[in-house]
RNA sequence: GGAGACGUGGCCGAGUGGUCGAAGGCGCUCCCCUGCUAAGGGAGUAGGCCCGGAAGGGUCUCGAGGGUUCGAAUCCCUUCGUCUCCGCCA
């Protein structure tokens, strides 16, 4: 959410930032309200300062046996009730207006974030590794002879639909190799520290990270109002929701395994082949909790870890950072890490990795006490796939096949494996 | 799911309708005393919002939200959470 402060001081330059992403100038809407809203709270807090000082008056005026002082001063106490109530109930309407409107409103990007429409205008900052020299034609993992057969789409679609998979055998241990390796490695290379969470939440975390009150068509709501996370960014990060935390305690450098659950409202078409899109997936996430000064370091920090996870299983990538017609609603800045995927011939994005500035903090009220006293500040918040589990197990299997249609693993995965070092043409560890 | 109890400031803990934002203790900060890692004395010690250049003032917050009342931490309702017993269960 914004600052509304900030907006107060700085207009234009909150609107110019605004018409970087391509939205409506919102400030003097927002304003108007402010000014609205600002009015009606002080004549609330008048009229009820006359009130508290009448109803004091009233038992002294009671105690000295002055009665028609006494309901004199009961009358008036009355009719300022009257009006109290009426301006504090248009104050609260007003408020909620004004809150309704700045929820809804994109974050700003940082002024290094280059200007763009969509992906098209991201722009690369760093490869890494080279696509290995095939002969023969790649073919897509869902595809490959080794996988097809722990790789069961029409079971999952008996049991539950279009967009779900079942893993069975070798490639199922793969995956769960992978989820694996990666914990460790943020856990012991990276210091980040292992969380298991809830994946049904409820709303008010989905508002603290910014998924509510926009994009609900992409969550899933349970019958009793509790949602399933798309991301566990939701859960480790409104961990702090309202907690004010010790300067001392940042950072907070979180990791998770977790199932996501989207509905991909308006993805239909895209992807459907394979298990690169699913309502059901998993993810193992990073999330930062810093002192907004940090923020930046945190994030080239945060991608950096996820960047050491491809690093180790040798897949090659590329990272861009996000123009600001492509990031999302709380982002101020975003890294795509993408890797390569032989099937499909191109870069396909792996992981997302955002610095929220203070943006959710202020949802969540989420705060900090500096360590030499002063007035409290909101945390910073970051978050980033590290990565998602299912597209990494994709990048694999792409990256290692061979002619035959088995595949090489990566040696990072063998300890995992029981020390085997490749997937067969038949489907089984050898 | 059933029955009951509880939810106060950084912590502990008083307070059951009237100058209570809240006694007391602990902790912490500053000052004094003390020639020393003891003890004592004094002062201070929440946050949000609104007005104001500031000083300062107003208002809200005793889990949260609503209500009764001239007046609520204290009474009522709703809700969230914690604990105990029972049931169920991975």
């Amino acid at each position: 959410m914004h600052d509304i402060r900030a907006i107060r001081e700085n207009p234009e330059t909150w609107d110019a930032a605004l018409s970087r992403r391509g939205k409506e100038p919102m400030s003097s809407s927002v304003l108007a309200l402010d000014e609205e809203r600002r009015a009606a709270i002080l004549a609330a807090e008048t009229a009820q300062a006359d009130q508290k000082k009448a109803a004091k008056e009233v038992g002294a005026a009671k105690a000295s046996g002055n009665d028609a002082e006494f309901e004199r001063l009961r009358a008036l106490v009355g009719e300022k009730k009257a009006e109290v109530s009426e301006m504090q109930e248009k104050a609260k309407a007003l408020d909620a207006q004004l809150t309704d409107l700045l929820m809804g409103i994109d974050n700003l990007p940082l002024p290094e974030v280059p200007e763009g429409a969509d992906e098209n205008d991201n722009v690369e900052v760093k490869r890494w590794g080279e696509p290995r020299a095939l002969d023969f034609t790649p073919r897509e993992h869902y595809d490959l002879a080794g996988v097809k057969p722990g790789m069961d789409f029409e079971t999952a679609a008996k049991l539950s639909g279009a967009r779900f998979v079942v893993l069975q055998g070798a490639v199922a241990r793969i995956s769960r190799a992978l989820t694996q390796f990666m914990l460790d490695t943020h856990i012991d290379d990276h210091g980040l520290t292992e969380t298991w969470t809830p994946v049904l939440v409820r709303p008010e975390m989905m508002y603290g990270t910014g998924q509510l009150p926009k994009f609900g068509e992409d969550s899933y709501e349970t019958t009793n109002g509790w949602w399933l996370i798309p991301t566990s960014e939701v859960t480790l990060t409104n961990t702090v929701n309202g907690e004010t935390l010790d300067e001392g305690d940042l950072p907070r450098r979180l990791t998770a395994y977790s199932q996501c659950f989207r509905s991909e409202a308006g993805s239909a078409g895209r992807d459907t082949a394979g298990m690169l899109r699913q309502h059901q997936f998993e993810k193992v996430e990073m999330v930062t909790i810093c002192h907004p000064d940090e923020a930046i370091a945190e994030h080239d920090r945060m991608t950096g870890c996820a960047e050491a996870i491809l690093e180790k299983l040798g897949l090659p990538y590329r990272t861009v950072v996000l123009c600001t017609g492509d990031m999302g609603f709380g982002a101020q800045k975003t890294h795509d890490i993408e890797v390569w995927l032989p099937g499909q011939n191109s870069y396909r994005e792996i992981s997302s990795v955002s610095t929220c500035g203070q943006f959710q903090a202020r949802r969540m009220n989420a705060r900090f006490k500096p360590a030499g006293g002063g007035k409290l500040g909101f945390v910073a918040t970051l978050n980033g796939s590290g990565l998602a589990v299912g597209r990494c197990l994709i990048a694999v299997l792409e990256n290692g096949q061979q002619a035959d249609g088995s595949v090489d693993l990566p040696e990072a995965l063998h300890p995992y494996l029981g020390g085997k070092t490749r997937l067969t043409a038949e489907g089984t560890l050898a």
